[in-house]
DNA sequence: ATTTATTTTCAATAAGTTTTGAAAATTCAA
DNA sequence: TTGAATTTTCAAAACTTATTGAAAATAAAT
């Protein structure tokens, strides 16, 4: 396989894998070119690569940089702007755990807090299952949330080498 | 807050939450639906309560069976089908992550291999840039995927606990 | 100050996804 | 069998989200 033709798989299905999670499919297919160009690249750059529109990329950048994983780089004699991308795929990772678990897991787990107030009777069956549904999600959100807190925190090879060897 | 109002809010930031997540909302709404229900309710509960077409809760409902979320049960003496979901939060999340793995992950692995076997000059700075990439993402991928490998298989409360220990 | 290059915005449109509902298929009972 | 209850299917419609492209705004150069 030729590098072209496997930068256009690259692409294409990071794409795709993008759109299970949440992220949309030229957003994703933004940020798969930008990890495979050693050096930064115009907004024209992106268009052609990828076929899409000015305004399509501008969104797209802007929205990479507001998850924290691209950044713009001015060059030295150059008036129009660059874009690179985060090439440490571990911060990568803890960058996007970072975003998703500010944007959704907290407010989740606020929300689930309240739930559980409920008034009513405990002896009722449909009370009963409620608070038990919603307690458990939230007590099983909250070990999540700490443990990603670890995981952001912790230096890529001491975690995932101690916890692999913790569990081998 | 009445239980109405709370099972009202519960279902639907249960259905937005799922829309990140890659999960439609009206498969996301049946399945909180079904965790908060004590006892096991028919097609037609569900129009009703969610207020959606019974072709929907068909779909849907098949969906959340083939994730191995929830369940048909038969009940004797009646002739329509009820349908039940895991209540157990634990379960319900091991079967998720075994399931987006199988579906997702263990594809994207494969082709990453794949593309790391590209044909080209190791001192063209676009060829490294894109072994080293894809590399990169086949390895964390790797460890991503030994490591949910190890969460499928613990008990609950010996992983989840032992973790919490290990890192507190 | 004016021109030119570049980026940003956003209303219109296109594309994609979900939902409906009625017809077809199936299942059970008499 | 036949008929009634129930489930399933799927084309069309509704809804949602993404994309375009041209105009407006901004920034740099002359």
């Amino acid at each position: 396989m030729k590098l072209s033709e496997a930068k256009a798989q690259f692409i294409s299905s990071w794409g795709a894998f993008g759109t299970h999670w949440g992220i949309n499919r030229t957003m994703a297919q933004i940020h798969a070119l930008l990890l495979i160009s050693p050096d930064p690249i115009t907004q024209d750059d992106i268009m052609e690569q990828l076929n899409i529109s000015r305004g399509n990329v501008n969104m797209n950048t802007r929205e990479l940089i507001s998850w924290g994983l691209v950044e713009r780089v001015l060059i030295p004699g150059e008036r129009r702007e660059f874009f690179t991308a985060e090439k440490d795929i571990w911060k990568v990772a803890t960058q996007i755990i970072k975003e998703r678990k500010k944007r959704e897991l907290d407010p989740m787990l606020k929300l689930l807090g309240q739930l559980e107030q409920i008034e009513g009777d405990k002896k009722d069956k449909n009370v009963k299952q409620f608070v038990d549904t919603v307690g458990g999600i939230r007590k099983f959100g909250g070990q999540a949330d700490k443990m990603l807190d670890v995981m952001i925190k912790a230096d890529e090879n001491w975690f995932v080498g101690s916890l692999l060897k913790f569990f081998k």
